[in-house]
DNA sequence: ATAGTATTTCAATATTAATTGAATCAGTGA
DNA sequence: TCACTGATTCAATTAATATTGAAATACTAT
């Protein structure tokens, strides 16, 4: 697995999580994890109009997630499946970044933690009474 | 683990990810990865305004992934935290859904995948001769 | 009470993105 | 060429969201 020790996420980040997080599109994303499909099936599928497909398979494509190709038979049918390798990438990188693991516990920032920029000295003493 | 043996994501998904799908937020929530913070520590770390902040903080809080407490000493500070259970609960959700393995491979839909509505006799036979 | 601080709320604007209908493109078959 | 089909592109509208400045809230300290 990728060494994700930089905290900053990429260029592409971005565009991946506003590219599932539009409900049409996550549904689309998940009938392709059920294997490729076109255009026509989807319709049938999600009930969507053929332009409105056409505009979120294109986001999703620019996000990188979904690879096109025609039909070797019949060029006017065109084929939609999910790029494994991008997917692989994305599965371990949210792998990496929701791991609870990760997640620091620091001093509280203000008077409580006493690491604030001034230092409620009042309050300390106060308590140390 | 829990199971994803469903496929629909839940009522709570699409606020997740539109919550992580905005620039600002997606700091607010590195940041809070490295340890709480409050929002006057965030406008120093992220150089934004502090109704800018509440707004965004708000928008991470609906989504559940922020939990936030006033200080016991000086109540005007409020101190924001990731929820603990709830990044886990998705690490894991997301290890499910988006795992490369989970990826079917399904026959093309169209003439050449032979699964179509109207089977294309023509191109089969000729294919075969 | 008064002033001061940390934060939120409100109202308005600006920006971005989803949806829709019509037109167009690309490919097939006669 | 012509008609037909699967799919995309274009232009316009609508809806959702980020941002901004001003006002308000909640709390503390004097």
């Amino acid at each position: 697995m990728a060494d994700f020790t930089d905290d900053l996420p990429g260029e592409d980040l971005i565009p991946l999580l506003k590219a599932l997080a539009e409900p049409n599109r996550l549904r689309i994303f998940a009938e392709l994890m059920h294997g490729n499909s076109c255009n026509g099936k989807l319709q049938e599928k999600l009930g969507l109009p053929a332009n409105l497909l056409s505009h979120h398979l294109q986001v999703l494509s620019k996000a990188g997630l979904v690879t096109s190709r025609r039909d070797v038979i019949d060029g006017r049918w065109i084929y939609y499946s999910l790029n494994q390798d991008i997917v692989m990438r994305w599965h371990d990188w949210f792998a990496f970044f929701l791991d609870p693991a990760r997640i620091k516990e620091r001093p509280f920032c203000g008077p409580e933690g006493n690491c604030g920029e001034e230092i409620p000295l009042t309050a300390l003493t106060l308590d140390a009474r």
